[in-house]
Order: structure tokens, then C-alpha cells, then sequence
DNA sequence: CTGAAAGCGCTTACAG
DNA sequence: CTGAAAGCGCTTACAG
């Protein structure tokens, strides 16, 4: 395609060395004179000057490129996150390659590996599912690694930012409470992940501080799907269990069990209450609109872009002190509130 | 971080040149020895050998990564045009740098540059809004530009993917007609854009095709959100304009008009029939369930991916007849059709 | 079949 | 204050 200038043609116009345009170019230029400068700067401008960072990224050996790899970012869950980082990379001058997974190991390996050809500085990882055989993408991976969402161990990660999920549970249960409902069910999702297993955690924690013992039969674990919400719904309507109020492992649950309950003549929050993690962001659009514990998915996006190239900079400041630095970054886990969205009127 | 080896020190090791190991690992080895190519290849795999793409794209002037230009990924509308984009273009073996420009020509601007400076070979972009003035990024670009769901018009643009909004507006004003709705309603949006202009022609063609006149109306612009579908529908009903179907412009507008008909004691599909685009997936949630005009934003995404890659390389084929290809390279434009997604029973 | 050499566009010590 | 030179890791004619 139509070529760029290059700084060689730029010294050979200004009728000076290629370092010295190179110098000025980089701002390095304190011992350079102001006319100079100026007449480099002028060129450049006027031939619209592109630098070409191949050239410079085989030098300097970063990119500013970081890596954003994710499930899929047509799940309503991701673009926020995946919003979050862009915003934070651009802000300090970043870009990002993003990848979808599917939630298969070894298309995130595949990725994993692109990434390393195309040099990125860094890689931020939605990482795939639980299953841990096989795996090793993460492991040969050559630059630092910030995990979101959901936590898995390896050596190359630098950090993590995860949601407080047992506190969000915590606060949705209690809520429930405090507006005087007592006998609280909990639909979830998959229980197998840490994320799941934190959720639970905060709803019996909230019912044992209120002195209420937990039941077997008002917990029931699914899928993190509408069709989970009914059947369950059906499940405990059926088996007659006494409930006032139910907490669901998601939207997309509490989306289900309002049709289910609809169905049973119930109304919410009148004769159930009714909170839901708010994965999906469609608790305003339903009817009637979800009280729901918000995911702060962009913030999560946000700092983990911050706290990996904060990283990634301080790595180059330590310059070759490489082994050494590798143990002194301390890796670093950061736990994001929830929020207690309101969008009902009380009992 | 830790530094890969090189083709340098695999020539080492395998004490040949370096040009016999490049050639080797680029797969131009028709005349190398199967001992020579196999003993570099041993060697290459047990180093984990990754290729410095920044090196190789030095001297090949190409990057295999293409830029994708969004208003905004939060935007439920762009994550199945992310997707496909990104499944294509892995498919191909190529990366996609992907940018939010919240519909600012300037932050576009930006992005072009950066990309420019990042080399991508190509951008799929949806342009930013219909301003003009003062814009001159994907002017002074220096790679092939593909528009996807907006027109523009632009020297750099070797081809568009758009949606065929004037037959899928055609499709659900007859799908009503057909049903046995006479007078119906249209609730646009913003009207200043093709795509606007497109549904208005569709549905007033629609119309003309059964003999009704048009009546001004009918017709409310507004923008495409909740609120206005609550607004317009309130305007229709307070002017007692005798209707018995709504077009909405999408299915925000279509989920406050539902909201309002049950505020007026009016069902869907029975008092007033009701079709939607489908900008935001958000049709089968809500209650009843809305027929709508799917998008195929997905397709949108995998063919521009497929278009523009296409030409990438058909450029690079033809070699140095740099400026006739550009020439030769018809624009081209493709219109994706909609599909009517029934999820009401009929009247 | 394989090697020596030039060069992609840039940065960075090191001289002067 | 500025230039000459080495070099980042690779590809690609061109010799042999």
C-alpha cells in the first residue's frame, strides 16, 4: 500500500543524521538545537510521519499491544469487561487483541500462542473453565499474566481481580432479611467454580447471622440459564417447600423464575422476594424490574488493565534485573464490591 | 521477560545458516535435505521456537492483524459483529485490535492512527455518526478500509457490508398485513441515518404495495430507546390515531411501547400487532415474546472479516502494480438480508 | 542443496 | 550539539 516516510528520508531533507531524527522524534531531544528540531519537526509534519513500530518493538522488545482473552464476548457478561480494559489500555497509550475462547482450553492454547508471536506485552485472561488437564498455554506463556473473574493458579500470574462474590450473596441474602423474609431460597448456577462456591458461602453466612440453620431442600444447583430459573422454580413450588423469597445465581435465573412464578399466580415481591447477581444486565427491562446485586464488570476490566501495565512498566523500569524482579513483583489479588441495586418497591 | 531463542542460535545448534533455518520454518523448504529440515525442526521444537513476528513483518510489510472500529462493544448491538469479525479473522490466521470510539469522530481519529502506527493491514469500521465536518482520519489512511452497517463514502473504502433495512422493514410491515393489521404505526428512530431512511422506505413501499396511502401520523422519530418507544406509543394513543399495529424501529422502542399498550389495557398480539428490528437480542426475554427482524450482525461481522482479508491478500498477490490494484480493486457492496423471527401467535 | 550478504526502519550507546 | 555504527530478528534474492 501507499508507503510511509521513514526517518531516513526525513535526515536526508533536514541534512542530518538519522539519530538526530530519531532523537527528536522521541522527545529525547534536550541536547538537540531548537532550529533543528524544529525544521525535523516541520518534515515530519509535513509528509505525515508514521513511525513504524515494527522497527522500534524489535528494539525496545514491547509492543504496547496487551492481550484480552475471554469466553465469549457475545455473553452479555463480557463486553463490560471488555470495555473496561480498552478504555484503561488506550488511556495509557495500550491496544488490545481480543480473543474468544469459548471456554475451550485449547483454543485459548492456540491464542495463547498467537500472542506470543505477536509479542504482546501482557495478557489478561478469562480463563477457560476449570479443567486443568492438558493445560499449558498459560504456563509457556512468556509475558506477565492478570487473571479476571475467575481464579486459577500458575506461574505466570502477576495478579488478579476477582468480585467479592461470597459479600455480594452475603448482601443480597441479608437484604431479603432485613425486608423480613425468612425462609430464602437459593437457585444457583454450576456450583463447581469458585465463583459459585463463594455465592453459596454468602447466602448461608447471611442465614446463620439472622440464627436461621440451613435447609438441603432450598438450595438447588444448575445452569446460569432462564430455563434453570422455571425448572427449579417448578422444582420447589412442587415439593411445596415454605418460601417467602429466593435468591437466584443470576439474571437469567430470576428472569425464569418470574415466568414460574407468574404461572403459580405469585407476584414479586408481594408474596416472594427476590435478587439475582445481575450478570446479564437485563434487570430494568423486565417486568417487574429486578432488584439484582450488580457485577462491577467494568471496573474489573478497568483495573486489571491498570494493575497489568502498571506491572509491564515497572518490569522495563527494573530494566535487567530480571530473575529478581520476577520474584518482587508481588502478585496481587484484588476483590471488587458488588452493589445492591434496588429496583422494587419493599414487601 | 524471557527471551525466546532465535533462528540465529537454532543455526548455531544445528550448524547451518541462518537463511537455511528461515527457510525451513517457512515451509519454502522444497530443496532442503530431509536430514537438515528435520534436525532444525527437532531442534526448533525442543527450544519452543516462536518466530519474532515484529522482525518478519519488518521486511514483509504485513502484520496479519486487522483493526475493528466499534462505537461502543457495550452496545448490544456490536458484540455479534465483534464476534464474527474475530471468528474470521482467526480463521485466517489473523488478530483484531478492536476499538471503542463512543461514536466521536475524534477518539476515531485516534484509533486510525494508532493503527496506522500499529500496521494492521486492514480496518472493518463502523463509522462513527454521519458528521463530516473536519474528519479526514480514514482519509489519510494508509490500508484498505471496509464499512460495515454504515455507509460512507470514502476513498480508502474497497467495499461495505450493510443490512437491507428497506426489505426487512418491507418484511414486517407485510408480515402485518398479512396477519390483518391495516393501520400501522411507525416508531422510528433517529431518522438522519440510511439505515433509518432505509426502514421508512421499506415500510412506506409496504404499504404503497397494499394499497394504503400513507398518512404523516403514523409516523414518530425519536431515538432508538425504551423510553421513546413509552413516549411515542403515549403520543399515538393520546391522539386517538386509529391504529392496529406497530413497526417499531427496534425492540427498545417495541419493549416501551408493550410497557405503555398494558398501561391502556392493550395485549400484544391481540389488540395490536407488533414487530421490531432486533438490535438488541433482548426479544424473546421480554413478555409476550416479540416477533422481530433479526439482524444478521453476526454475518455482517464474518463477511466483512472474509472481504477484507480477501482483498489484503489478492493486493499483496498482484505485487507492485500498487497503483492500478488500487483501481482495479472493485468496491464492492454487500447487502445482508434480514430474517423475520415469529415468537407471537397470530391474531 | 546451502551460505554470505543486504536490508526492513528504527534505537542506542559511544565518539567526537 | 550531532554523526557513524552496531544491531534488533528476520526474509530474500543471489551466488555457488
Amino acid at each position: 500500500m501507499k508507503k510511509s516516510i521513514t526517518i531516513k528520508e526525513i535526515a536526508e531533507e533536514a541534512q542530518v543524521s538519522i539519530a538526530t531524527v530519531s532523537l527528536v522524534l522521541n522527545k529525547k531531544d534536550k541536547k538537540i538545537s531548537e532550529g533543528t528540531r524544529e525544521n525535523i519537526l516541520r518534515i515530519a509534519q509535513k509528509y505525515n510521519y508514521t513511525p513504524n513500530t515494527m522497527a522500534r518493538s524489535l528494539i525496545t522488545r514491547q509492543t504496547r499491544t496487551i492481550g484480552l482473552i475471554i469466553p465469549d464476548i457475545v455473553n452479555p457478561f463480557f463486553p463490560e469487561i471488555a470495555r473496561g480494559v480498552e478504555d484503561k489500555a488506550s488511556q495509557l497509550g495500550y491496544s488490545v487483541i481480543y480473543c474468544n475462547t469459548d471456554d475451550k482450553i485449547k483454543r485459548e492454547d492456540k491464542y495463547i500462542h498467537v500472542l506470543m508471536e505477536k509479542m504482546v506485552d501482557g495478557i489478561i485472561s478469562a480463563h477457560s473453565a476449570d479443567r486443568e488437564e492438558g493445560f499449558d498455554g498459560l504456563a509457556r506463556c512468556k509475558v506477565p499474566v492478570l487473571l479476571i473473574d475467575r481464579d486459577y493458579d500458575n506461574k505466570n500470574v502477576i495478579g488478579r481481580v476477582l468480585v467479592d462474590n461470597r459479600a455480594g450473596a452475603y448482601q443480597a441474602t441479608s437484604y431479603m432479611l432485613k425486608q423480613g423474609y425468612r425462609r430464602i431460597a437459593y437457585i444457583a448456577g454450576c456450583i463447581s467454580t469458585a465463583t459459585a462456591r463463594g455465592r453459596l458461602e454468602g447466602y448461608h453466612q447471611a442465614l446463620e447471622d439472622w440464627g436461621i440453620g440451613p435447609e438441603h431442600r432450598y438450595v438447588k444447583v444448575g445452569e446460569y440459564r432462564m430455563q434453570w430459573g422455571i425448572e427449579a422454580a417448578e422444582q420447589l413450588l412442587q415439593e411445596k417447600t415454605p418460601m417467602d423469597g429466593i435468591f437466584c445465581g443470576n439474571d437469567l435465573i430470576a428472569i425464569g423464575v418470574i415466568k414460574k412464578l407468574k404461572e403459580w399466580g405469585l407476584a414479586v415481591p408481594r408474596d416472594m422476594g427476590l435478587v439475582g447477581f445481575d450478570d446479564i444486565y437485563l434487570a430494568s427491562l423486565v417486568e417487574p424490574p429486578l432488584t439484582t446485586i450488580k457485577q462491577p464488570n467494568y471496573e474489573m476490566g478497568y483495573r486489571a488493565a491498570e494493575m497489568l501495565i502498571r506491572h509491564i512498566e515497572k518490569l522495563r523500569g527494573e530494566g535487567d534485573t530480571k530473575n529478581e524482579s520476577q520474584q518482587t513483583a508481588a502478585e496481587s489479588t484484588l476483590f471488587l464490591p458488588t452493589e445492591l441495586i434496588v429496583r422494587q418497591s419493599t414487601k
